[in-house]
DNA sequence: ATAACATTTGGCTATTTTACCAAATATACA
DNA sequence: TGTATATTTGGTAAAATAGCCAAATGTTAT
């Protein structure tokens, strides 16, 4: 593997890591349903103000979302939609597991 | 967030965390093209043999591979094929990433 | 100006992840 | 049986991540 493609490989993975907690996942899949506020996020999540705000930082940072704010808000917004097409998959990926245990057990 | 929903979205962050790493990322979409044996992976990347062995561990405790032995090697391939279909869509996060990037510096 | 509200930042600790080395295991072959 | 080859496992140190608290910042309303 040559340094052209570590970099490429170190873009995409830093990407997949942004989505690749729980919180955050949660927070970009409730965007697709259009913009929300941070204090909106904190009404449902149980967690320091401070640590919704980081974990927007790291989406954010990642290039997934992006923010503006209006008045005392700031409205978080995805910014490259397509980003959970996948979830799908990810599902599927979930239940062969969730057999591949289950024939384990028998 | 209730249990229930904190149980799924943990479950897919840790689909996603297993392709969260460069180098199981590009082992991964090595598969896209057929199986490979450790050794194959060996011969790309610039680490140790037991580094190697634990990424290809993880992706296979996440359900994105599996793993079968003939002779003395280990043959891994995707479990799931779908789990790559979303590439397209993190590099176009990362090329408006660098618009966006390229914009501030003007 | 001051107070109240919304959000971010800095600092800290606990936990997790990564990567290496050495040792163990499994398989084929002399 | 003994040896070489392929891979995994255990242990450990360094680095990265997560979450909390307290303090700072920016905005609106009094």
């Amino acid at each position: 593997m040559n340094e052209e493609t570590k970099r490429i490989y170190e873009a995409k993975a830093k990407v997949l890591k942004a989505l690749a907690h729980p919180t955050r996942l949660w927070m970009a899949e409730q965007l697709v349903d259009g913009e929300r506020c941070v204090c909106e996020f904190a009404d449902q999540i149980d967690a320091d103000f401070s640590t919704i705000s980081k974990h927007l930082a790291v989406l954010r940072q990642a290039g997934i979302v992006e923010d503006d704010k209006r008045g005392k808000q700031v409205y978080y917004r995805l910014k490259v939609p397509c980003i959970l097409n996948f979830m799908s998959c990810i599902e599927s990926v979930i239940e062969s597991q969730a057999k591949t245990h289950a024939a384990l057990l028998q």
